[in-house]
DNA sequence: TTGAAAGCGCTAACAG
DNA sequence: CTGTTAGCGCTTTCAA
């Protein structure tokens, strides 16, 4: 004879309670059809005063009926999807035998038409049961989201947002936040008056001002001592070079000294180059975003003083979750945004 | 007939191929006494060529026949373990349905046989299938650690290591990091030459200690500009605040200046009331660890510049699932030594 | 509208 | 040493 110690209440005990069999309790929770009103009320109401919730080891056992694939839509070659991959694989993992698996499909993410494809391609061909996907944020993907969603298949968006509104929730960067932790640093590392130079891709983008809105924001509250100078290096050497020599030529013509650079965005390697050739004495502060080949050999050298680093890995980790929890449960997930930690990190961090 | 798509193979068909029935599979592949050596070789061989691994859900699902206790020890009254407490919650959140609870009891860390009292009554009365714990490392508490893990049942401790071989896993801080981040931040913070204060509750206190020595290391790398002295203020307010100020006229009589101060552990408020009272111009730079009241306050009106912060939750979550995972797969975690992120936090973390 | 039964993959108890 | 069976909690048929 066991004891009953700690069990807790299943559907059994309700059906026990209600006298009615185990189907019509399962009916009756999960608001399926063809059950009397009353019944499937006095039944949830049973529940309720029996604290039941539902085993989620015996759900995810069902799943094995028909196991379950989720597809990812990526960008195709670019390092830091690499993690977010890792972070996929890893909740994989996790769930591994539990009826659910990945299927990941990279494309270039700035053809709109190619991202389409793909979703219908998993979506009907694949048969996908939930879609982690990012691209760009036009009206064609949006509506080909909705749509979608409308079949009950759960979308979450990763990295960047795409504004339709039927998607289950987006998981990436506040980019403000890390531009204005950006800001706090850098000018708590430069005591003294001076310039400071945010250098970005394109501020046509909205991902890159964003980070620079944040910088400015941060720069008021922490950095009234300091003047901010933004240049657009649009992601590229020889860009990003010229910017920063722009940057440090007005500064001096206007009789300042540039003490600290952000780089938000961009060709890193163009930006310690530019650096290194203008300055002779101290050199400015820097603080870079991730953690790029570049940016390690910046930090074990020391021209790099911190680097913005928000975790690739909870970007393909957490969708993977969510979907599955909404596979379980078929609820929506607590947030509607998920935000990756934002962390600082130093030379100290690369042990 | 349903695709076989996607499904993985269970130990139906392993059986099937062998030519066993499934208890044999089972004995085989959990290595269970009672089966032919060369059968079960057999058996695994062919596992392992069809790439088998064990379905989570069913195995959980099996858990519910007999629902297991995770017995967690932790100190009362105490604002970190509060933070331990929400992870465990959370862990068990996501573990609801799996067949397994924690029963958190709280004690006086510091007496000893408290704590032993209490792993045997979870152990034994309780009938706990794994324990969560922290307390001092003694001999005692060492030898119970180990009887106990001897029994089968896994033990792990959390936030202060107790050197019990026989333990699954410790998961808790890298302190020596810890101060070493510290140290990175603090010296860049402060760029011109002067004298940094490590304040510590009491350096007997080998957790007291490895701060320190972190720090002391990363100030050799990155703050050769900076000259360290190192004071015990045993965690109380006059003790801290004495120990400040002794650090500030000393430095005074060196002909120095204190331009920041490190405030390894102790009493925050003591802290901030000596530099107060000693600073007339420029505030010396100043970095804590964790987030206390104090510390978030001084944070906000700039008091602080930064925080070494480690997730507290994370030491309740995280022992909670390496249990979990192993009473499912009765494998050793992949590490002995689960580390709690370290995080850098400003004011623009508050938000 | 409801009940009964089968089965998801695994393990433990009981037979042989 | 090996096979058989029941059952963990839930959902989905099929039958009534």
């Amino acid at each position: 004879v066991r004891e009953r110690k700690h069990r807790r209440p299943t559907i059994n005990n309700i059906a026990d309670v209600a006298g009615v069999s185990r189907g019509t309790v399962d009916r009756a929770l999960n608001n399926r059809p063809g059950v009397n009103q009353r019944l499937a009320e006095k039944i949830r109401r049973i529940a309720c005063d029996l604290g039941y919730a539902p085993n989620r080891a015996a759900k995810a056992l069902r799943f094995n009926y028909e196991p379950q694939t989720i597809g990812v839509i990526l960008p195709a070659a670019n390092e830091f999807f690499d993690d977010v991959v890792r972070g996929i694989k890893r909740a994989e993992e996790e769930l591994h035998g539990m009826g659910v698996h990945a299927q990941i499909e990279t494309i270039d993410e700035s053809d709109e038409s190619a991202v389409v494809n793909t979703m219908m391609r998993l979506s009907e061909e694949t048969e996908a049961s939930g879609l982690v996907m990012t691209g760009p944020d036009t009206s064609k993907i949006r509506t080909a989201i909705n749509s979608i969603a409308d079949t009950g298949i759960p979308v979450v968006t990763i990295n960047s947002d795409i504004s339709a509104e039927k998607r289950l929730c987006f998981v990436g960067q506040d980019l403000r936040k890390s531009g204005l932790v950006a800001a706090e640093l850098l000018a708590k590392l430069v005591p003294t008056p001076g310039t400071v130079v945010a250098v970005t891709g394109d501020l046509n983008f909205q991902a890159h001002r964003d980070r620079i809105v944040g910088f400015q924001e941060g720069m008021e509250k922490w950095g009234k001592h300091l003047k901010v100078a933004v240049g657009e290096g649009y992601d590229s050497y020889q860009g990003t070079l010229r910017c920063v020599n722009d940057a440090f030529s007005s500064a001096a013509h206007s009789g300042t000294e540039v003490v600290g650079v952000y780089m938000a965005t961009g060709s890193i390697d163009g930006c310690l180059e530019a650096v290194n050739n203008l300055t002779a004495g101290n050199r400015p502060r820097i603080v870079t975003n991730d953690i790029l080949p570049a940016v390690e050999a910046g930090l074990a050298d020391g021209r790099i003083d911190f680097t913005i680093f928000q975790d690739p890995e909870y970007q393909g980790y957490m969708p993977m979750k969510v979907i599955y929890e909404y596979l379980l449960t078929k609820r929506m997930p607590e947030s509607h945004w998920f935000q990756s930690p934002i962390r600082i990190l130093g030379a100290a961090d690369l042990e």
